[in-house]
DNA sequence: ATTTGATGTAACTATTATTGTTACATCGAC
DNA sequence: GTCGATGTAACAATAATAGTTACATCAAAT
């Protein structure tokens, strides 16, 4: 499968703009994100965007500029973060289409369907079961 | 997410096998279940030749060769079949380490894999429940 | 022993997604 | 107007999947 660290990136990116405003400051920059991150300031802000879109995080332009929570930690799940930056499945089905003449080309995409999206649903629980904020107390409790 | 086809690929070749064999026929050839997958035979020898690994299919050389089935449908489950596929996680780390000074880039990595290994395991529970023999059922029923 | 039909596997290409990077227009507080 | 950051295009690098050709190898059948 090849794994991707979008939703670790992500996560991390919003983690950390949380803990920065709990400490007192308004605004992060992609620049201060990137350098926790280890990564490219680009990618923070392009990861941003999609997180921003579905109404994770905002961002302030002009002098001061920079990036701010729009929820509270512990009212982001990691599967609003997932959704906001994962809009593909898990397993995908062929990529042509197998022989429909044949009865399992026929039959086999629908049976597979059933369980995939059984599998995207028990994904989806697991995600939706972690708060950013339980990360973020993870994350203290180990330092 | 890279979403990939090996899963579907995989079990549509071990089902058509097992209904061939129970057809009467003794082995199942690379090329035959290519026409019905609609891909290349050597993609499908490649992906029998891991599931021959782990166990679940085995092939005849010779004259009159071909792949069967190492065990009954009944007897391999779709987390059988992703597990001699797919060695990967579906999430990954960073690729780069974070910066170790930070507190989040410290402890995310952790804390997050706690989650994932939540998440894998109930995507392998849902994947443990569902029997090739169950995916023939629902292939038949839909001709 | 030779023939024969399929496997086993290397090698190469095509496609696609992620990631990293540079560059620059744009915004808005000061 | 200045200044520091965002927004975003454009491109390169990396990696995985998938498709294809080619050919050595094997073992049953003749």
């Amino acid at each position: 499968m090849s794994a991707n660290s979008r939703l670790t990136i992500a996560a991390h990116a919003l983690t950390w703009i949380g803990l920065y405003q709990r400490r007192g400051h308004e605004v992060a920059t992609s620049e201060q994100i990137a350098t926790s991150v280890n990564t490219n300031p680009v990618v923070i802000r392009r990861l941003l965007a999609e997180l921003g879109k579905a109404g994770l995080a905002r961002s302030r332009r002009g002098a001061g500029a920079g990036w701010m929570l729009a929820r509270d930690l512990a009212a982001i799940t990691l599967l609003d973060v997932y959704q906001a930056i994962e809009p593909g499945p898990v397993f995908a089905l062929h990529r042509a289409p197998p022989d429909p003449e044949c009865v399992v080309g026929h039959g086999i995409g629908p049976a597979l369907t059933a369980v995939y999206d059984g599998v995207e649903a028990a994904l989806r629980r697991e995600l939706a079961a972690t708060t950013l904020e339980d990360v973020l107390r993870d994350v203290l409790k180990a330092a």
